[in-house]
DNA sequence: CAGAATAGCGTACAAATGTACGCTGAAAAT
DNA sequence: ATTTTCAGCGTACATTTGTACGCTATTCTG
């Protein structure tokens, strides 16, 4: 067996992690970590690190990957509601906006990875959306009978206005949260109308 | 007179901000460059810089606000293109992809900077944009009548959409971007379609 | 139990950074 | 003509960075 060592070691990984994503918390983008300050964060000696990334952009793709996890989450959360109550526009927004506020280094780190100057954040950033975008595309295909194209367009319409709307929500008063949401629905609104609209012109 | 020292110093500060244009244009965020690099691409010494900007964040502003002049040179051109041919949608939206085609440095720029981790370069950006929302809400509402509210909402979901097409663009083949365009193209005419459709109800 | 493996540490070093300080030569003001 | 101003430079220094190297103590293996 090999317990004890591996479940150490997995903790002081976990150290890691956490200290990054509690510098990335206050304001400050990824990129500009140094691998001296996360460790220092961690409370262990930077040579350290190496023993568990071979580089600060492997723990950057590690951080994404885990928001991802949190972001799939969410989605599943939102999609029992659908089943309960209201609209599925206005729950899905609404919880999006629950997840900004109380995870804001989360999403943060998102937000700005999703135009990092390296590649390969991008890419993962641009892949964790795809998830989102996936079943959503899924759910409108399936209850409203769109053709996939246009689910998908209408889908990555979507994510890409709520995903600015929460940018928006991180800069401003919480006392604007709520009107900014109000605004992201209806935005929304006009999408899933149109495209509506759109597709019934065509046959 | 103070005419020849005023025209050299001018000069200079010309010679660091195309500097740093220079360097951003190779896939490289505004706050990963130092304030040492930038003053060796533009061939002067470290210390000059500060005859110039009292800071980086200074030069980065001034940067965006360059950026943001080319924007609205290029909304003009597009304006002009409405009268003369093609639907409004089509045109601004190819008038733009041709931009990030020919500005990738100052486009990059603008994205990147959306998402800075300096408030300051967020709301600069946020500026520029706002320029860009008013103008099209402006002309959604001659040309269509509705009110500024839904008009304002409008043109910035197009914003957003076309600035994230813009995004795409940037990583992508250049064969892809045909595609691209055609599916920003999509998505406006989702929400025209959707926002005319909407107020129709309303009434 | 003896020996191998390895997580974490401390030391060390070269490279790069921001910027303080004083100098110089050319342009501007007097 | 003399003095003042000031853009640009060179030197200098304290910080911070990434990481190579070897040691130690603990855990795992046989």
């Amino acid at each position: 067996m090999t317990a004890k060592r591996t479940l150490q070691k997995e903790k002081t990984r976990r150290l890691i992690i956490d200290a990054a994503f509690r510098l990335l918390s206050q304001e400050r983008s990824f990129i500009s970590l140094s691998l001296r300050e996360v460790t220092r964060e961690a409370g262990i000696a930077p040579t350290s690190f190496y023993r568990h990334f071979s580089d600060m952009e492997e723990l950057g793709l590690t951080l994404v990957d885990e928001s991802g996890v949190a972001l799939r989450q969410l989605m599943r959360r939102a999609r029992q509601r659908f089943n309960d109550q209201g609209s599925v526009i206005r729950i899905s927004v609404e919880t999006f906006m629950e997840f900004i506020h109380s995870n804001p280094n989360v999403f943060g780190l998102l937000l700005r990875e999703r135009s990092s100057s390296l590649l390969s954040f991008r890419k993962a950033v641009s892949r964790e959306l795809q998830y989102f975008v996936v079943e959503l595309a899924d759910y409108i295909e399936q209850t409203q009978g769109y053709p996939s194209t246009e689910a998908r367009m209408q889908a990555e319409a979507m994510v890409v206005l709520v995903f600015n709307a929460g940018a928006d929500a991180l800069d401003c008063k919480i006392s604007e949260r709520k009107q900014l949401t109000e605004k992201a629905i209806t935005q929304l609104r006009f999408i899933a109308k149109g495209a509506d609209e759109f597709l019934a012109l065509r046959k």
